[in-house]
Order: structure tokens, then sequence, then C-alpha cells
DNA sequence: GACAATACGTCAGCTTTGTTGACATTCCAA
DNA sequence: TTGGAATGTCAACAAAGCTGACGTATTGTC
């Protein structure tokens, strides 16, 4: 054990050290603060959080979605998304319209203006995909994104595939 | 433009097209969640948040650090890492020892009680890490990582690359 | 038709974790 | 030696999460 590795593990096995997986573990926590730090700008503006940009991302990938289908998406409390939604409605950012079919539902949509926002969003978020996807080459995104599918709850990973391959 | 492509974009570039990085963000997105889903889970059980967390991961990386030092590492303000400080320290996790050189430093170790704590929530984080790890491949995670520090600002990457190789 | 369940909104209150501002202590350099 | 820079602490506030309770409208079921 001289080379401080559990002696029946073999070459191939090497990326499973603890080394390995701890400089994965930090790599995770200082790139997520990259991929968060442009929008965040942007929100600051306007005096929202990320908390509106999840709401607003979540809504333009699924125009229409319910109040409830978006608090399983997120993850979060009715309460908390709602001092979020009605921030965004009262703004008019999203607009919230009675269901036809189930008149207790209310649909989320974005407005021009909302969308405007979306897009001043998603445009500095993925600038910055962009540039490390260009820097990475096309082999290390698809290894990327088989990691962290793999890394995701259960849930998630059903959101996650519901929504991957619709068109945008 | 009947693929929904632009007509210069060859075949080499078709992993930066504005679907392939709106999938990564949102696998950016959700990956997270389950990244720190089991260290959530222990850490509700002692009252304690995602801060503690951190601070205490980056003393355990960097024993002796100051405070100056571990709030350059975390990014956040002196006056919330200190209120995190401040209870791991009434708690006999973290040990804060005045400079010999300079006196106003405070030198900031674990105590056993909280390399204790490290290793469990270390090991918890691990083991969904690896299991990732291992569902992906090693290939997947060579471009996994290449993908992270592409992402990350400045400031992180060289924090990043300065504990990168250290032994654990 | 009565009644339980569902969907949504809201009030109140608490926690965690970020922020700014004010301040004490210590060091260093003019 | 003294004034400014650096280090760390206390106080107060804000964003965004949480639980619990409750009201209202609507739907579905017995």
């Amino acid at each position: 054990m001289s080379d401080g590795l559990p002696p029946q593990m073999g070459q191939s096995l090497l990326f499973l050290t603890d080394e390995q997986l701890r400089k994965g573990i930090e790599a995770m926590f200082f790139a997520y603060r990259g991929f968060t730090a442009d929008p965040d700008r942007i929100l600051a503006e306007q005096s929202y959080g990320r908390a509106h940009h999840r709401a607003i991302h979540f809504i333009h990938r699924n125009p229409g979605t319910t109040v409830n289908n978006l608090l399983s998406i997120l993850g979060v409390t009715k309460q908390s998304l709602n001092r979020v939604l009605r921030t965004l409605i009262e703004d008019g950012l999203v607009s919230s319209t009675i269901g036809q079919r189930d008149k207790r539902e209310r649909h989320l949509h974005l407005t021009t203006e909302g969308a405007a926002l979306e897009r001043a969003l998603s445009d500095a978020q993925r600038d910055r995909m962009r540039a490390a996807y260009r820097a990475a080459g096309p082999e290390a995104v698809v290894g990327f994104r088989q990691v962290l599918e793999a890394m995701m709850d259960e849930d998630s990973r059903h959101h996650y595939e519901a929504m991957k391959d619709r068109p945008e």
C-alpha cells in the first residue's frame, strides 16, 4: 500500500479514488458559483433573486404550467413559491390565468416583458456555458452531462428527462 | 435552415447549439440538488446548514487557515462567515487560536469532533459522487471535470487549483 | 345533494444565510 | 508616535427557505 491505494484497485478504477472524488466535489462547488454568477448580476439590478430566475426559467420551459407542477419541479413549498410568483405577477412578468377544464388551476405564462428578462438571463448563462463547452470540447461535454445525470435524485431526473428533448 | 441550425454550422459544432447548452444548464441545476441532498440530511439533524458544511470542508482542507483566507475561498462577507464560525467554535467543532506572528489573525482547525462530522459529510457526498462516476465511466469523468473547470470564475479557479493536488 | 379531496392563496412566525454599518484591536509605515 | 490599513466582532436588516393553520373555489364521489 506504499502508493496510498488499496491493493486490489487496478489501474482501471483509479478514477474512483477518494482523491479524485474530492476534486470532483470541489469542482462542482466552484463551478456552480460561476454558473449562477452572471444571472445573479442581472437579477440584482432589478432586486430579484435566484428564486425568481428559477421560476422564470421553468415557466418559459413549461408554458401554461400549473402552480402545482412548478412546485414539484422546483422542490419548494407553495408559500415560498407564492411569494416569488406574486411579485412576478404584480410586476407584469408572468400572467396567471384560470384553467378552462379545471377552474381551480392557474396556468402560468411569461408576458412579453417576462420573456425579455428570461432571454437576458439565459443569454448570459448560455454565454458562459458555451465558453466552457468550447474550451472543453465535444467529448468532454458528453461526459459532463453523463456524470451530472447520474448525480441527480430520482425526482429531478424525471423532471429533467421530461423536458430534455422538448424543443425550445 | 430546414434542420433548424445555422447553415454555417458544421457537424463539429453541434455541441454548441442553444439546445445543447440549455440541456447542460438544466442538468447543472438538477444535479446540484442531488450533490447537496445527502449532506443536507445529515446537517439538518444537528440544525446546521450548508454554510456550516462549506466552512468545515475548507477548514479541513486548509488546516490553520485564517478567517480572511477562508473568506476569500467561500466568497461571502466576513460577518456572514463569522456567525457560522461562532456556532462551530461554541459547539466545539472548530478551534480558533490567535496567530503567533500576527495577533490579529485567528488560525482555524477542526477538533476531533469537527473532524468526525467532516468525515460523515464527505463520506455521504463521496458516495453519491462515486456512484455517478462509476455509472458514467472514467472518460466521462475527465470531461466532467474539464467542463466544470472551464465554467469557474477566475478567483474560484485559483482557489480550486491551489487545493487541487494537495494530498488529502 | 352532501361531503371529502384538490388547487390555490394567504397570514403568522421561524430559520438560515446573505447583506451593510459601526466598532475594537492590532500591525505597520511615514 | 501616530494615523491608516488589516483583522475580526456586534447589531440590525433582507431574501428565501420552512411549518402550521386557515379560507375559498372547484371537482369528484358516495
